[in-house]
DNA sequence: GTCGGAAATC
DNA sequence: GATTTCCGAC
């Protein structure tokens, strides 16, 4: 899954995702891929193109909108997506609590992780105030999910 | 660029 | 319900 942690911040390299932050496209579940779904898909892929992971805990900087939304348009099969469209779809997320604007940073949002438990690499101090129990092994969501 | 209402779409 | 489309306001 996520491979190297090159060019990626420290907490990015031991995040891991749920199964269906990677799942393709249509999972047998048959529900539609969310936007949020595809872009944990990318990020965690390191396909550092069109999105990467910021500084921050949770923050990520679309470097290429437009490429950005053509992906997305074509996963959803919506020719005509662009970045203001999607763009729009990004700030649905605000009061839904899944995402956070990073103001006066251009293109760039914060995934709210803090509903989001992770653990990986035992031992990893994790998320900025987070407990990691011991013997986890694995990724799982609170509240975000 | 960013915001958020409104209507349409699947 | 989650966008997609369109758009006026800042």
């Amino acid at each position: 899954q996520s491979s190297g942690c090159v060019n990626k911040p420290v907490w990015a390299c031991t995040l891991l995702f749920p199964d269906w932050a990677y799942k393709p496209a249509w999972s047998p579940g048959s529900r539609q891929v969310q936007l949020w779904h595809f872009l944990l898909e990318l990020l965690g892929r390191g396909e550092g193109g069109a999105v990467g992971w910021g500084g921050e805990w949770g923050e990520f900087v679309i470097r290429d909108p437009e490429r950005l939304a053509r992906l997305w348009g074509e996963r959803k099969g919506k020719p005509h997506m662009n970045y203001d469209k999607l763009s729009r779809a990004l700030r649905y997320y605000y009061n839904k609590r899944i995402l956070h604007k990073t103001k006066g940073k251009r293109f760039t949002y914060k995934f709210n992780f803090s509903k989001l438990i992770l653990v990986n690499y035992p031992g990893y101090p994790g998320p900025p105030g987070h407990q990691i129990p011991t013997g986890v092994h694995d990724v799982f969501c609170t509240e975000m999910c």
